[in-house]
This record gives structure tokens, sequence and C-alpha cells, in this order.
DNA sequence: GAGTCAAGAACGAACGTTCGTTCGCATAAT
DNA sequence: ATTATGCGAACGAACGTTCGTTCTTGACTC
């Protein structure tokens, strides 16, 4: 096999160190170079961004980072200490976005700033582009499923007090019930997400208004109490007998 | 590097001698061996859910597999292989569903038909447990691209069909833009998958009826032209101008 | 039956590569 | 002189994969 002994290391090639001024703007270089922690996990969302969480070697995030794997495991003491703080930055990034949704006039309108807001290229690409990867990794990885939990806890609650406020000034429906609404709501997020990251061209910016109108439909309080051929309630007896 | 010589059996000058009879059931024993391509990609399956795909190594799924490494690359050429087999799987189940919607009386209730037997627990846990894995790599991996966008668009001009032909018997609303509908009713179908794999307690299947009963508000027909403080299409204007 | 034999199926140690990480040292700043 | 910062070759482990070998099977011969 390979060498063994620890010791060679010291071998200490006549290499010439002209290795000029790499780094540091120490001088006066217009451009100052930021924080390298900033500078790593931007490096690593673009390369997490590229080949996933797991397809990205340090090696690369090294190398968009310009910096040396020294370096690096200065400010990061692994590679899944990364992919927690860009976890965590993510999930910052999505409760910040309650606040539009707190502010806004209607609840309706509140989903559609946040949504407007997500998808209009003004937000961190982090949220965006590795939601998907991010999902799949907290679904499995124990470093993440604290912190996810918590965000996903949070707003859960904040935007379920929120819903049942708007209920009871009339602006919801009173007889939807709340646990299926936020599941809804949930899922047309994580679902407007995941289909925003693997056809980047979709225009969600533009139809959020759309989308709100439908959104605004469904939780309209009925005008009037005898519907239509609306098979809203009746679809719950048929529903359970089928056999795929 | 122990001996090389050994010249293993000489190549077969003849061919006929009647092999044939592959592994089936032969000897018939009480516990038979399955198909060795069935039990890889079964255990590819688990150890996939278990880790992400590239969180599982080839040793792993050989050991889940009950086979050895050798014995699996003679039915596999690679482990991407047996990630697009289990991809092209996927999406053969996800393609049988539409059938389902289809066959529904109503195109509400045929998305609930849909819903339901996804997260009944009969289909394949393929479909669910490995979804946001899917799609995260579905992103990324050119070899899955074209198996999951021709399956992603040959089952959004399906839906689409249905959803204008119910737009045309007056079951949905005309006035609804089918573009922006057909991607809430994607984004809530992979929002569900999605939140079922990290919170896989849901009781999805149950709250199928309820859920159903939502979009049919959503998409039901107005009973009056005149309506509520809803801000359908008022907000189309409110919204463009945030600046969060 | 007992013996032979060819060849597919299966094995599993070993391969070369690449990964995440470490460490001795060079340089810059104080 | 001391400390902060950065470098990058080297390390060991683990990976996906290969390959020489063994096991099993069943048709065929005697």
């Amino acid at each position: 096999m390979t060498a063994t002994a620890k010791r060679p290391r010291a071998a200490a090639p006549k290499k010439e160190s002209g290795r000029a001024r790499a780094a540091a703007g120490t001088s006066a270089p217009g451009v100052a170079r930021p924080d390298p922690r900033r500078r790593v996990l931007d490096a690593a969302v673009v390369c997490f961004t590229r080949s996933g969480f797991h397809g990205s070697s340090m090696h690369e995030i090294c190398a968009e980072a310009g910096m040396s794997p020294g370096a690096l495991y200065r400010y990061f003491p692994s590679k899944e200490a990364i992919i927690v703080a860009i976890v965590d930055e993510e999930r910052a990034v999505r409760v910040s976005c309650l606040e539009l949704l707190e502010n806004a006039p209607t609840f309706v309108e509140g989903l559609a700033r946040m949504g407007q807001a997500l998808f209009s290229g003004e937000t961190p690409m982090v949220c965006l582009a590795l939601g998907p990867e991010i999902y799949a990794e907290a679904a499995r990885n124990p470093a993440l499923k604290p912190t996810f939990d918590a965000v996903e806890d949070e707003m859960n609650a904040a935007i379920r007090k929120l819903f049942v406020a708007a209920q009871a000034r009339g602006e919801i429906d009173a007889a939807i019930d709340p646990d299926a609404a936020m599941l809804l709501i949930n899922a047309i997020g994580d679902g407007l997400v995941l289909r925003n990251s693997f056809e980047p061209d979709l225009p969600l910016e533009r139809m959020m208004p759309a989308l709100a109108g439908l959104i605004g439909r469904m939780l309209a309080p009925a005008p009037a109490p005898t519907a239509s051929p609306a098979p809203s309630p009746a679809a719950s007896a048929s529903i359970s007998d089928i056999t795929p």
C-alpha cells in the first residue's frame, strides 16, 4: 500500500514561494474583499445550486471562494457546518417574509405579496434554487431537522393566527377548516418553490395575481347558502370507496 | 495483485446447448428468490429513502439486496443506472394515476381520487418517499431530465385537456385562466408529496375530501356576478408595487 | 446413478479515485 | 516577537467499480 509514516511531511520542496499577493486587497484595491465567512457561504451556494449538497466537493467550494482548504477550515469546521449555515440563512429569509403577510390589508393579498417577494428575484437565491435540495436534506439530516422544524412550526402558527383572524373578520369563510386550508396553503407555497427550481423560466412573479385570485375564490365567503352543483361536501362520501 | 493468469472458462465456440432457462423458479424452494433486478431496485429504494441518492453507497445497496457487488453489477452497469431505473418507475406510477382522473365523474373528484390513491399507502412508496430527492436530482442530472420532463409534459397536457373540457361543461368557471389553474394544481400536488415526505404522520388520505372541497370552491362557477369583498381581480393592481 | 463439463451467477478482495479534513509552514499585520 | 491569516500537499477513509475466482446448475455421457 501507500506510505504509512506520518513523518515525511517535512519534505519542504523548494517551491519558490513566488505565489504573489494572492488574496487580500491589503493596500488599496478599490474592491475590498468581504468577510471570508460570507465569501465561503456565497461560493457554497453557487456550488450547491450547481451540483447539490453532496455533489459539490470542498475543493470546488474552495476554488469558487478563491480560498485554500486550510483557509476555509479556519471559518467552518466541516462541510456540514456550511450546509447548516446555509439552511439557517434560507430559513431566516423565509421567516422574514412573514411580515409581508402581517402587514397586508387582507390575508389573500398578504399571500400574494409573499409569493411576489419570493419570486421577484430580489430575495437571495438561496431560497429558490436550493429549495428541493434543502427539503430532501432536512428530511434526513438530524443536524438540519431542528432548525427546519422550528421555522416550519413558527410560520405555521403565525399564518394560522392570521387565517383565523381573517375568518373572524368575515374575510374568509368561517366554515373552512383551518387545518385543511393551512395544509393547502403550505403545499402551494412549497409546490411553487419546487416548480420554480426545475422550470426557472416560469414567470411566477407575473402569475401571482392570477394565483391570488384563485386562492381568493377558494377562501371567500359563500355568497349564497344554497350552492350550485359544486361537489364540495358531497365528495366526501364517494371518495372513500375507490379501489385503484 | 495476486495471481493473474488463469484463463477463466475459455470462450465457448458454440452457443447452442440449450441454455435459456433463466433463474426463474426452477427449483421452487419455499421462499422463491425474485428477479434479481427487482431485488436490487427494491433494496435501492430502501437505501435511497434512508440516506438519499448520494448518501447511499453501492455496498449498502448490495447488503440490503443480499448480493455482492459483482452480482449487482451484472444487472446494472452503474449506480446512476439504478437511479434512472427508479425514477423511471416512479414516473410510470405517476402517469398511471392519470386514469383515475380521466374516469372520475367530475374534475375535482378526479383530483381527489388521485390524491387519495397517492397517499393511501397502496401505491409503491417510491413516489412519496423519494419525491423531493427525485425533484432535486432531476433538476440537475441530465440522465434524468428527459424522462422527467416528458412525464411532466404528458401529465400537464392530459390534465389541461380535462380541465378545459370541464370548463366547457360548465363544471368549472369559464373565466378561470387554465394556465394559472394548472400551475396551482401542479403546485398543490408537488407540495403535498413534499410535505408528506418530511411529515409522514400527516393524515393526508383522510384530509383529501376537505382539500377537494377547497379546490372545488376555487374552481366552481361563481353563482353571483357581484361578489363580496373578495380581492380577486382588484389584487392585480396593488400587488405589483410592493417593495420589500 | 455417477461422472463430466461448460457456462452463467455470485462472490468479495482489491483497485484507482476522490472525498473531507489536517498540518507544517509562509506571509502580513500588529 | 507575536499573532492572525492563508496556503496547499498530504492523509486516511470511503467511494464506485473491476476482476480473478468459486459456486451452482443442468444437459449429456457412460
